[in-house]
DNA sequence: ATTCAAAATTGGTCAGACCAATTGACCAAT
DNA sequence: ATTGGTCAATTGGTCTGACCAATTTTGAAT
């Protein structure tokens, strides 16, 4: 069962990714302008429908907004709940403590219920996972459907919503910025590895498996950030010209925004 | 202030819009599949791009799957957001279900962590209880003192956003209407005493028996609900006005809302 | 300097075409 | 009878080019 489809790209899909990149890193910063449709097309070297549907995918996330005859604007997606938990967050590494401590749970009860067109969904978001890592993108969008399709399989629409906030997570400010300090190619290998694992035992209905693939899969991306940390923090600090009380204070500006 | 300004409707967001009704009504159920979009296009007198923009939005809300070659799919949608939770007819039980996965997790993780002060934070929720639940009121306040306060002894800020967002679940209309079948003076003296198993588990740095104990009250919570839930449930039905298919009816009402 | 209508810009929609992946029918070889 | 391959039909993916509608900008008239 370490075979999964692959899943071809759309080309929405890829210009979705690319300009939902520049947003959070803040190329276009939330309330600029986007260059024109056409303009995009043509720097993109796409069609314009192509970049009409990539454009529709990112208003339905929430990431631009679209004012006919006045132009593309960009947004910071606001995802309920996320903002309120992240009021007291101590950054990117709580968050991953608390999904350490909740997921492998999820996993393990999804362990039981899951049925075979669910254990195609997992499979198809870690293929979609591997087509964006080989293809040079962030697997982002796979990441999370394979976070959020294991909540949908553990029956429980509750927890379908709280692993899904969660991940939102990472749409934190501080997090976007730092993550290329955690996020590369051979993390994300490594990422796909562990989900692979995860799978597995959720094939195999064994519940005790899971929970501790997924427990396995949390730590070590833990464990990934945590090598990064020190560095991404002193470079965060510097651009800031702040002291070490950055990440509270970035933290009240996405409050502040939200 | 009863002008609203009119948003132009965009053609992909009113066929999505049907499409979408049309989902959740059961028309195209889960897994069918739906016309070809060349059909759709002719069926709703739109033209193949426009059909396809509402694809996507569709896709990327989660309520289709689109196969190269092969045709799109309903697929059930994903419930988001903290009021999406309780859109389900047993949102009550699936919320206590949901926390009976993350809560003892959080517990024996206070165990091991927590301290003095906040040890006598816990008992002074309890505390609180006692003496609202003896002076007739609902000890609402110190039940959740309770719970949240365990999760901040768990030392991760998420932890405690979320203990409290699903506590909070209760603000629920529907939760608030059909309270009263559930909570009465015995079933809020049986809570108090198992709180106070937790605390006991907590005091002693025992992290099984920590999570044992809160498992064994939010599955004992559970049961004290699901045993008043039928009485509950037709009292709401007859009070609506609604037959057996008010689930149903809720679900797509609020759907249609958001 | 202000006003306001024309022009330019920009998103919205459409039509038709061709490509690519999937599917199913049919046939040949084993 | 089963397997494997081929081919045509179906279906989604993308492109080109065009025209419409709303907004913004421009610039002339006042």
């Amino acid at each position: 069962m370490s075979l999964v489809s692959i899943e071809p790209q759309r080309l929405y899909h890829r210009i979705a990714g690319q300009l939902r990149g520049l947003i959070l890193r803040g190329e276009y910063a939330p309330g600029t302008r986007l260059p024109p449709e056409r303009d995009l097309a043509l720097q993109l070297g796409v069609s314009r429908p192509s970049v009409r549907e990539a454009l529709i995918a990112l208003e339905v996330e929430g990431y631009v907004d679209i004012r006919i005859g006045s132009g593309i604007y960009a947004r910071t997606p606001v995802t309920p709940g996320v903002g309120a938990m992240l009021a007291h967050a101590d950054g990117p590494l709580e968050l991953i403590r608390a999904r350490a401590l909740i997921e492998p749970e999820v996993a393990a009860q999804a362990a039981v219920n899951i049925k075979r067109a669910q254990l195609d969904g997992v499979a198809a978001a870690i293929a979609l996972m591997e087509t964006d890592a080989r293809g040079g993108r962030i697997p982002t969008a796979g990441d999370r459907q394979f976070h959020v399709r294991i909540a949908e399989a553990a029956g429980n629409g509750v927890l379908v919503s709280v692993v899904g906030q969660l991940f939102d997570g990472r749409a934190n400010p501080l997090f976007v910025k730092l993550a290329h300090y955690f996020e590369n190619p051979k993390s994300w290998a490594a990422a796909i590895r562990e989900h692979r694992k995860v799978l597995d035992a959720l094939a195999a209905h064994d519940a005790d498996a899971a929970r501790a693939a997924m427990r396995s899969h949390m730590q070590l991306s833990h464990k990934r950030f945590n090598a990064g940390w020190p560095a991404a923090k002193r470079a965060n600090d510097a651009a800031t010209g702040d002291d070490s009380t950055a990440s509270l204070r970035s933290q009240t500006a996405y409050a502040a925004a939200a």
